[in-house]
DNA sequence: CCTATTTTCATGCAGTTGCATTAAAATAAA
DNA sequence: TTTATTTTAATGCAACTGCATGAAAATAGG
Protein backbone atom coordinates (compact mmCIF):
# COMPACT_ATOMS: atom_id res chain seq x y z
CA UNK A 1 0.00 0.00 0.00
CA UNK A 2 1.62 3.67 -1.21
CA UNK A 3 1.09 5.95 1.85
CA UNK A 4 0.65 9.46 0.29
CA UNK A 5 0.14 11.32 3.51
CA UNK A 6 3.55 12.24 2.61
CA UNK A 7 3.67 14.41 -0.65
CA UNK A 8 1.98 17.86 -0.93
CA UNK A 9 -0.97 18.14 -2.37
CA UNK A 10 -0.77 20.09 -6.17
CA UNK A 11 -2.18 23.24 -6.37
CA UNK A 12 -5.12 21.43 -8.81
CA UNK A 13 -6.17 19.47 -6.01
CA UNK A 14 -5.66 22.50 -3.26
CA UNK A 15 -8.77 23.94 -5.91
CA UNK A 16 -10.95 21.50 -6.05
CA UNK A 17 -10.87 20.96 -1.96
CA UNK A 18 -11.69 24.80 -2.00
CA UNK A 19 -14.62 24.05 -4.27
CA UNK A 20 -15.86 21.32 -2.55
CA UNK A 21 -16.20 22.86 0.76
CA UNK A 22 -17.68 26.19 -0.95
CA UNK A 23 -19.94 24.66 -3.27
CA UNK A 24 -21.24 21.83 -0.91
CA UNK A 25 -21.90 24.66 2.04
CA UNK A 26 -23.53 27.10 -0.09
CA UNK A 27 -25.53 24.30 -2.13
CA UNK A 28 -26.54 23.29 1.43
CA UNK A 29 -27.45 26.24 2.57
CA UNK A 30 -30.37 26.68 -0.07
CA UNK A 31 -31.53 23.68 0.71
CA UNK A 32 -31.78 24.65 4.32
CA UNK A 33 -33.39 27.69 3.56
CA UNK A 34 -36.23 26.00 1.39
CA UNK A 35 -37.21 24.07 4.17
CA UNK A 36 -36.94 26.80 6.65
CA UNK A 37 -39.07 28.83 4.46
CA UNK A 38 -42.01 26.14 4.17
CA UNK A 39 -42.23 25.93 7.70
CA UNK A 40 -40.31 22.82 8.00
CA UNK A 41 -37.52 21.35 10.68
CA UNK A 42 -33.87 21.34 9.37
CA UNK A 43 -32.28 18.41 7.47
CA UNK A 44 -30.77 16.94 10.40
CA UNK A 45 -34.10 15.94 11.53
CA UNK A 46 -34.96 14.79 8.43
CA UNK A 47 -31.61 12.67 8.80
CA UNK A 48 -32.41 10.97 11.28
CA UNK A 49 -35.84 10.50 11.07
CA UNK A 50 -35.33 8.62 7.68
CA UNK A 51 -32.59 6.15 9.38
CA UNK A 52 -35.09 5.41 11.76
CA UNK A 53 -37.90 4.69 8.80
CA UNK A 54 -35.04 2.56 7.09
CA UNK A 55 -34.32 0.51 10.37
CA UNK A 56 -35.49 -2.74 11.34
CA UNK A 57 -38.79 -1.68 13.29
CA UNK A 58 -38.47 2.11 12.49
CA UNK A 59 -36.00 1.72 15.85
CA UNK A 60 -32.25 2.64 16.47
CA UNK A 61 -30.07 3.52 19.30
CA UNK A 62 -28.83 6.79 19.66
CA UNK A 63 -25.30 5.14 18.82
CA UNK A 64 -25.96 3.39 15.73
CA UNK A 65 -27.94 6.92 14.94
CA UNK A 66 -24.21 8.51 15.80
CA UNK A 67 -22.67 6.28 13.31
CA UNK A 68 -25.21 6.67 10.24
CA UNK A 69 -25.31 10.25 10.61
CA UNK A 70 -21.80 11.56 11.51
CA UNK A 71 -23.34 13.72 13.97
CA UNK A 72 -21.90 14.15 17.75
CA UNK A 73 -22.68 12.23 20.48
CA UNK A 74 -24.03 14.77 22.62
CA UNK A 75 -25.99 16.25 19.82
CA UNK A 76 -27.39 12.86 19.01
CA UNK A 77 -28.54 12.90 22.62
CA UNK A 78 -30.05 16.19 22.72
CA UNK A 79 -31.42 16.27 18.79
CA UNK A 80 -33.26 12.99 20.03
CA UNK A 81 -34.29 14.88 23.17
CA UNK A 82 -35.65 17.88 20.93
CA UNK A 83 -37.42 15.17 18.20
CA UNK A 84 -39.26 13.39 21.31
CA UNK A 85 -40.44 16.49 22.72
CA UNK A 86 -41.95 17.31 19.16
CA UNK A 87 -43.52 13.68 19.27
CA UNK A 88 -41.75 12.66 16.55
CA UNK A 89 -39.68 9.56 18.36
CA UNK A 90 -40.25 7.94 21.26
CA UNK A 91 -37.30 6.89 24.12
CA UNK A 92 -38.22 3.39 25.47
CA UNK A 93 -35.45 1.75 28.10
CA UNK A 94 -33.17 -0.36 25.63
CA UNK A 95 -34.70 -4.67 26.72
CA UNK A 96 -31.24 -6.06 26.19
CA UNK A 97 -28.78 -3.37 27.14
CA UNK A 98 -29.04 -1.29 30.21
CA UNK A 99 -26.87 1.60 29.36
CA UNK A 100 -28.96 2.09 26.35
CA UNK A 101 -32.28 3.09 24.90
CA UNK A 102 -34.85 2.46 21.91
CA UNK A 103 -35.21 5.29 19.84
CA UNK A 104 -38.56 4.66 17.28
CA UNK A 105 -40.15 6.22 15.09
CA UNK A 106 -44.15 7.63 15.68
CA UNK A 107 -46.54 8.16 12.97
CA UNK A 108 -46.08 11.52 13.45
CA UNK A 109 -42.41 11.13 12.60
CA UNK A 110 -43.36 9.40 9.82
CA UNK A 111 -46.19 11.98 8.46
CA UNK A 112 -43.62 14.32 9.04
CA UNK A 113 -40.84 12.78 6.90
CA UNK A 114 -43.87 12.72 4.22
CA UNK A 115 -44.21 16.24 4.66
CA UNK A 116 -40.57 17.22 4.32
CA UNK A 117 -39.70 14.88 1.21
CA UNK A 118 -41.15 17.04 -1.29
CA UNK A 119 -40.04 20.34 -0.34
CA UNK A 120 -36.99 18.46 0.20
CA UNK A 121 -36.87 16.70 -3.40
CA UNK A 122 -37.36 19.96 -5.07
CA UNK A 123 -34.66 21.75 -3.29
CA UNK A 124 -32.42 18.72 -4.31
CA UNK A 125 -33.48 19.11 -8.12
CA UNK A 126 -33.48 22.85 -8.11
CA UNK A 127 -29.83 23.32 -6.31
CA UNK A 128 -28.61 20.28 -7.54
CA UNK A 129 -29.57 17.82 -9.53
CA UNK A 130 -31.05 19.88 -12.53
CA UNK A 131 -27.31 21.45 -13.15
CA UNK A 132 -25.87 17.70 -13.89
CA UNK A 133 -26.14 15.38 -16.04
CA UNK A 134 -27.08 11.75 -15.03
CA UNK A 135 -23.10 10.55 -16.54
CA UNK A 136 -21.85 13.89 -14.65
CA UNK A 137 -23.91 13.06 -11.28
CA UNK A 138 -22.42 9.22 -11.36
CA UNK A 139 -19.35 10.62 -11.77
CA UNK A 140 -18.97 12.80 -8.73
CA UNK A 141 -20.82 9.92 -6.56
CA UNK A 142 -17.86 7.18 -7.58
CA UNK A 143 -14.95 9.78 -6.86
CA UNK A 144 -16.86 11.62 -3.99
CA UNK A 145 -16.72 8.09 -3.12
CA UNK A 146 -13.08 8.06 -2.34
CA UNK A 147 -13.20 10.32 -0.10
CA UNK A 148 -15.22 8.43 2.79
CA UNK A 149 -13.86 7.18 5.28
CA UNK A 150 -12.65 3.12 4.64
CA UNK A 151 -13.13 -0.17 6.98
CA UNK B 1 -32.98 27.93 -21.78
CA UNK B 2 -34.42 24.92 -20.62
CA UNK B 3 -36.30 25.01 -17.20
CA UNK B 4 -35.17 21.74 -15.70
CA UNK B 5 -36.79 22.77 -12.09
CA UNK B 6 -40.11 20.83 -12.50
CA UNK B 7 -38.59 17.77 -13.35
CA UNK B 8 -37.93 15.13 -10.29
CA UNK B 9 -34.46 14.13 -9.58
CA UNK B 10 -33.15 10.58 -10.41
CA UNK B 11 -32.78 8.27 -7.77
CA UNK B 12 -28.94 8.34 -8.81
CA UNK B 13 -28.67 12.04 -8.59
CA UNK B 14 -30.24 11.91 -5.17
CA UNK B 15 -27.72 9.63 -4.14
CA UNK B 16 -24.88 11.65 -5.41
CA UNK B 17 -26.55 14.55 -3.67
CA UNK B 18 -26.54 12.48 -0.19
CA UNK B 19 -22.76 11.45 -0.62
CA UNK B 20 -21.98 14.66 -1.80
CA UNK B 21 -23.37 16.63 1.84
CA UNK B 22 -21.86 13.38 3.53
CA UNK B 23 -18.39 13.48 2.31
CA UNK B 24 -17.96 17.03 2.53
CA UNK B 25 -18.98 17.02 6.45
CA UNK B 26 -17.10 13.97 6.98
CA UNK B 27 -13.74 15.12 5.23
CA UNK B 28 -14.12 19.05 6.84
CA UNK B 29 -14.57 17.57 10.20
CA UNK B 30 -11.30 15.62 9.92
CA UNK B 31 -9.46 18.89 8.62
CA UNK B 32 -11.29 21.22 11.50
CA UNK B 33 -10.11 18.30 14.16
CA UNK B 34 -6.17 18.57 12.70
CA UNK B 35 -6.77 22.36 13.27
CA UNK B 36 -7.74 22.13 17.19
CA UNK B 37 -5.36 18.99 17.50
CA UNK B 38 -2.76 21.47 16.70
CA UNK B 39 -3.91 23.89 18.51
CA UNK B 40 -5.06 26.45 15.69
CA UNK B 41 -8.54 28.35 15.15
CA UNK B 42 -11.04 26.72 12.95
CA UNK B 43 -10.66 27.07 9.38
CA UNK B 44 -13.39 30.17 9.66
CA UNK B 45 -10.55 32.40 11.11
CA UNK B 46 -8.30 30.95 7.96
CA UNK B 47 -10.92 31.66 5.21
CA UNK B 48 -11.06 35.18 6.31
CA UNK B 49 -7.26 36.50 7.14
CA UNK B 50 -6.70 34.56 3.82
CA UNK B 51 -9.17 36.52 1.86
CA UNK B 52 -7.82 40.01 3.84
CA UNK B 53 -4.25 39.05 2.60
CA UNK B 54 -5.03 38.45 -1.19
CA UNK B 55 -6.99 42.04 -1.03
CA UNK B 56 -5.60 45.08 -2.22
CA UNK B 57 -3.90 46.61 0.52
CA UNK B 58 -4.63 43.55 2.91
CA UNK B 59 -7.94 44.95 3.45
CA UNK B 60 -11.55 44.56 2.99
CA UNK B 61 -14.81 45.75 4.17
CA UNK B 62 -17.16 43.49 6.05
CA UNK B 63 -19.53 42.87 3.29
CA UNK B 64 -17.23 41.98 0.96
CA UNK B 65 -15.94 39.32 3.51
CA UNK B 66 -19.62 37.69 3.46
CA UNK B 67 -19.47 37.80 -0.05
CA UNK B 68 -16.45 36.08 -0.65
CA UNK B 69 -17.15 33.25 2.69
CA UNK B 70 -20.60 32.44 2.27
CA UNK B 71 -20.43 33.44 5.88
CA UNK B 72 -23.77 35.48 7.28
CA UNK B 73 -23.63 38.58 7.70
CA UNK B 74 -24.16 38.59 11.74
CA UNK B 75 -21.26 35.93 11.68
CA UNK B 76 -19.07 38.18 9.80
CA UNK B 77 -19.10 40.64 11.97
CA UNK B 78 -18.53 38.85 15.14
CA UNK B 79 -16.09 36.68 13.91
CA UNK B 80 -14.18 40.07 12.93
CA UNK B 81 -14.84 41.13 16.01
CA UNK B 82 -13.11 37.97 18.13
CA UNK B 83 -10.39 37.82 15.03
CA UNK B 84 -9.70 41.84 16.29
CA UNK B 85 -9.98 41.17 19.92
CA UNK B 86 -6.99 38.50 19.29
CA UNK B 87 -5.09 41.22 17.53
CA UNK B 88 -5.29 39.70 13.66
CA UNK B 89 -6.83 42.02 11.86
CA UNK B 90 -7.70 46.46 12.84
CA UNK B 91 -11.11 47.53 12.08
CA UNK B 92 -11.11 51.59 11.18
CA UNK B 93 -13.69 53.67 9.97
CA UNK B 94 -14.02 53.47 6.25
CA UNK B 95 -13.30 56.59 4.63
CA UNK B 96 -15.26 56.70 1.90
CA UNK B 97 -18.29 55.30 3.45
CA UNK B 98 -19.44 56.20 7.13
CA UNK B 99 -21.48 52.85 7.09
CA UNK B 100 -18.96 50.61 6.39
CA UNK B 101 -15.29 50.05 8.30
CA UNK B 102 -12.59 48.78 7.00
CA UNK B 103 -10.73 45.27 8.05
CA UNK B 104 -7.01 45.34 7.97
CA UNK B 105 -4.87 41.73 8.56
CA UNK B 106 -2.23 42.58 10.85
CA UNK B 107 1.21 40.94 11.36
CA UNK B 108 -0.07 38.43 13.45
CA UNK B 109 -2.87 37.72 11.57
CA UNK B 110 -0.41 37.34 8.36
CA UNK B 111 1.80 35.30 10.88
CA UNK B 112 -1.04 32.86 12.16
CA UNK B 113 -1.95 32.30 8.31
CA UNK B 114 1.80 31.17 8.07
CA UNK B 115 1.77 28.72 10.73
CA UNK B 116 -1.97 27.46 9.71
CA UNK B 117 -0.93 26.53 6.22
CA UNK B 118 1.37 23.57 6.58
CA UNK B 119 -0.82 22.23 9.23
CA UNK B 120 -3.88 22.43 6.77
CA UNK B 121 -2.41 21.57 3.56
CA UNK B 122 -1.05 17.94 4.99
CA UNK B 123 -4.46 17.63 6.24
CA UNK B 124 -5.85 18.52 2.42
CA UNK B 125 -3.73 16.00 1.74
CA UNK B 126 -4.21 13.06 4.11
CA UNK B 127 -7.97 13.75 4.02
CA UNK B 128 -8.71 14.69 0.66
CA UNK B 129 -5.95 15.13 -2.03
CA UNK B 130 -4.38 11.61 -1.46
CA UNK B 131 -7.43 9.55 -2.11
CA UNK B 132 -7.76 11.24 -5.59
CA UNK B 133 -5.66 11.75 -8.84
CA UNK B 134 -4.86 14.82 -10.77
CA UNK B 135 -7.21 14.31 -13.67
CA UNK B 136 -10.00 13.05 -11.15
CA UNK B 137 -9.45 16.43 -8.96
CA UNK B 138 -10.00 18.32 -12.49
CA UNK B 139 -13.04 16.54 -12.90
CA UNK B 140 -14.40 17.01 -9.46
CA UNK B 141 -13.50 20.81 -9.46
CA UNK B 142 -15.40 20.97 -13.19
CA UNK B 143 -18.42 19.08 -12.21
CA UNK B 144 -18.63 21.30 -8.68
CA UNK B 145 -18.53 24.45 -10.73
CA UNK B 146 -21.84 23.84 -11.86
CA UNK B 147 -23.16 23.85 -8.67
CA UNK B 148 -22.00 27.11 -7.83
CA UNK B 149 -24.36 30.33 -7.65
CA UNK B 150 -24.49 31.88 -11.35
CA UNK B 151 -25.55 35.58 -9.99
C1' DC C 1 -15.26 -13.48 41.45
C1' DC C 2 -13.64 -8.87 41.76
C1' DT C 3 -11.57 -4.89 39.82
C1' DA C 4 -10.30 -2.09 35.77
C1' DT C 5 -11.55 -0.62 31.38
C1' DT C 6 -14.73 0.42 27.82
C1' DT C 7 -19.14 1.67 26.03
C1' DT C 8 -23.30 4.26 26.13
C1' DC C 9 -25.90 8.19 27.19
C1' DA C 10 -26.75 12.69 29.60
C1' DT C 11 -25.64 17.42 31.03
C1' DG C 12 -23.44 22.01 32.92
C1' DC C 13 -21.12 25.59 30.98
C1' DA C 14 -19.07 28.56 27.72
C1' DG C 15 -18.89 29.87 23.14
C1' DT C 16 -21.29 30.29 18.60
C1' DT C 17 -25.12 30.75 15.49
C1' DG C 18 -29.69 32.22 13.71
C1' DC C 19 -33.33 35.42 13.90
C1' DA C 20 -35.16 39.71 14.35
C1' DT C 21 -34.38 44.27 15.01
C1' DT C 22 -31.97 48.60 15.28
C1' DA C 23 -29.21 52.43 13.79
C1' DA C 24 -26.78 55.06 10.61
C1' DA C 25 -25.30 56.31 6.18
C1' DA C 26 -25.85 56.10 1.14
C1' DT C 27 -28.82 56.05 -2.77
C1' DA C 28 -33.11 56.60 -5.30
C1' DA C 29 -37.43 58.74 -6.03
C1' DA C 30 -40.65 62.39 -5.85
C1' DT D 1 -34.55 69.34 -1.44
C1' DT D 2 -37.22 66.20 1.07
C1' DT D 3 -38.73 61.72 1.75
C1' DA D 4 -38.50 56.77 0.90
C1' DT D 5 -35.69 52.90 0.04
C1' DT D 6 -31.58 50.29 0.20
C1' DT D 7 -27.16 49.06 2.06
C1' DT D 8 -24.05 48.25 5.82
C1' DA D 9 -22.96 46.86 10.34
C1' DA D 10 -24.08 45.71 15.22
C1' DT D 11 -26.63 43.36 18.91
C1' DG D 12 -30.28 41.15 22.37
C1' DC D 13 -32.12 36.90 22.83
C1' DA D 14 -33.05 32.14 22.17
C1' DA D 15 -31.36 27.97 20.31
C1' DC D 16 -27.60 25.04 19.25
C1' DT D 17 -22.79 23.19 19.52
C1' DG D 18 -18.38 21.74 21.53
C1' DC D 19 -15.95 20.39 25.48
C1' DA D 20 -15.41 18.22 29.57
C1' DT D 21 -17.28 15.42 32.74
C1' DG D 22 -20.30 12.16 35.10
C1' DA D 23 -23.14 8.08 35.78
C1' DA D 24 -24.43 3.58 34.81
C1' DA D 25 -24.07 -0.72 32.57
C1' DA D 26 -21.34 -3.98 29.90
C1' DT D 27 -16.99 -6.15 28.97
C1' DA D 28 -12.21 -7.52 29.80
C1' DG D 29 -8.44 -8.88 32.73
C1' DG D 30 -6.43 -10.83 36.68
Amino acid sequence: MIDKTNEDASPAKIEAWARLIRSSAAVLEQVETKLKVAGLPPLAWYDVLLELRRSEGAQLRPVEVEKRTLLAQYNVSRLIDRLASAGLVEKRKSPEDGRGIAVTLTAKGDTLLEDMWPVYKAAIQSEFACHLSEDEAATLFRLLGKLLPRE
